[in-house]
DNA sequence: TATGAATGAGAGTTCATTCAT
DNA sequence: AATGAATGAACTCTCATTCAT
């Protein structure tokens, strides 16, 4: 059977989850650059040709961990968004799970950093293409939805959306140079701004 | 004459300048790990020696770049922010001088948000850090200056300074992606976000 | 299975001596220096990155180079040197097996000569320090033996085994000056003159 | 005026024995492969081209280095060979006198090791090609002469005059490895040595 | 004569990828 | 499906040599 075909196997799936995950590890554990698909292949206890075999290119590998990372985060933190009450609780639980996810998740995070500073090409190609901006908008709707409600002042919701997104994940870099971050007032303190930030005035 | 004493001639100081010049753009262009001596030689249509020969190795030379992007930086931002009359005002001219920066010297950002997210190996050494600290102190300064004189409300300086640093520094990022980008208007926009952020409420 | 783990395959095996042996035949032939790995890699046919794959390192390989040509050399003399009758005996053994091995194994003596001769550093470090040591030690034993027998006059064992140790070094190096050189007789010349430098007085 | 003709300024003639004892300085410190044109041209104060304008090449200037160390010790040695009374004081003389000579010019014995030592293409050619042989003539000579004065047995002058060669020879190497060396004894033990090699039979 | 900037080849090493088994 | 040996290009860096000034 096709390897690249959707009609895997449960192995198969299994592996390409093994890899994808000892990618993460291994990309947190040494950078971008000294993750080499050798090292990968070594930490998932498998030779090199296995990851070529299964992904046919380290740049999918590359796709799939990042792929990885969007899905299990959005899981982690979309449904805590659609449970608040209004925009305004909304935006404060995006931020809270979000550094929930950075503080439970300090490797996935460390990987998303390391494959997005790497960047490529600027021509906004890369791995990463399109989850930025994917990311960026899940902050948006919720900045609409206070804008429709009348929660939120007047702001120029791309602007803001771009601003909270940096803000998050400069975290994970932040915390690579303060392991002892205390992310849990961090997050507080970072709800507290984007609340006066977009609020309407009193 | 030994190359590395600070008794230049003109004709290395102008060939440093040059090679700093096509580093910072071969950086911004094609991102750090893609960067290769030899790309930013053939730049600068010497050969790949002309490097060693004038920084002794490439560490050197990204040592120089992150140097002149700062000095270069700071002498364009800090004086407007000196000159404003309060911290509310220093903050504004801050964020619109900066993007400002940006608009004028895209590739010198781009560049050093690829060299600063880099940072070296993942314990936080190498060769570039703390000049990501500086920057977010540059941003605490102004932070403080305005909880002395109240024009601020109670906040946690670092966090709002590394929330700023970062929607600014994003915004070399975003430019790539959107090279129409109106940064003035965006400037305006994160301004009034920030001072809806940080201002005493009435 | 990791390549330098100590089970290694067939092909391993056999890769890693084929290497070994070409590493010595390169060295014997251009001198240490001139000996990279590109020649040696192309002396064996295949590229460059085989010799980092299977080695990890010049050093490495040039380590293996060093214990193989020690190892076989040890093998070819040590027994005829035990096998004599005493210690006078012994001297002339290991300077005639010694020869023998020269003649029978050019390339090998030749490229241990240059190995040695390198030493590494200046200070005495590097990692084939000691081996010279060991062979001029290998040397002394005989001396002590024959002074505990009384074979030998009293006579600084340390200063003749260094002697005795570069007389037969040197031949190598001569024989690629004079190839035609006669080495049974010159090891018979050899033999007797350090037999009159040794004996006991009549 | 041509730079090689014979009629060298007295300028000239400084500037190239100023290279010539740079060079040895810098081989002896740094060994063969780390002593580049540039560090000897730095040790003498002068930039990398003025060597090349004196010497054409690095292989003239290590052939200087050779000769001069040759004359020098020449100079040392030959004329105490000279006045010994007879061919057994001669050779008692050329070795203790040699090694004085390693002693006194610890620099000059490690550069010629050093240059000896990387060897080059084995087919005899090098910058040392010749002297070796020199070397080994001069104490052929002194063989020869007892041979001929009956003071020595009937020996093979060649290899024992290889074998001095050798033995003194190996001395410098020895001394990097150990510095506190005794030369001054070691010098009689080894007079002693050839001594009874030699020496007709009573 | 001397400088020092520049060249271009070659060094060891790493690595994604391929492929016979 | 998996192995692991091999490739070949790319990397940074060193160095002897050249040459305009």
């Amino acid at each position: 059977m096709n390897v690249h075909s959707d009609n895997q196997t449960f192995i198969e799936t299994a592996r390409r989850a093994q890899l994808v995950d000892c990618a993460i590890q291994a990309i947190a554990e040494w950078g971008y650059a000294r993750a080499s698909m050798a090292k990968i292949a070594a930490r998932a206890g498998v030779s090199t040709g296995v990851i070529s075999y299964h992904f046919g290119s380290k740049e999918e590998l590359i796709e799939q961990v990042v792929a990885t990372v969007v899905t299990v985060g959005k899981e982690a933190i979309e449904p805590h968004v659609r449970a608040a009450g209004g925009a305004r609780a909304g935006l404060r639980a995006l931020i809270i799970t979000n550094l929930d996810f950075i503080r439970t998740h300090p490797a996935y995070m460390r990987a998303m950093v390391e494959i997005i500073a790497r960047g490529g090409p600027v021509d906004g190609s890369g791995p990463y293409a399109g989850h930025g901006d994917a990311a960026i908008e899940d902050v948006q709707k919720v900045l609409h939805w206070g804008q429709q409600t009348g929660e939120f002042r007047h702001l120029d919701t791309r602007v803001v959306a771009v601003a909270l997104r940096a803000a998050i994940d400069a975290i994970a870099t932040r915390l690579s140079a303060e392991p002892d971050l205390d992310l849990v007032r961090y997050g507080e303190q970072l709800a507290d701004m984007f609340d006066f930030a977009t609020r309407k005035g009193q």
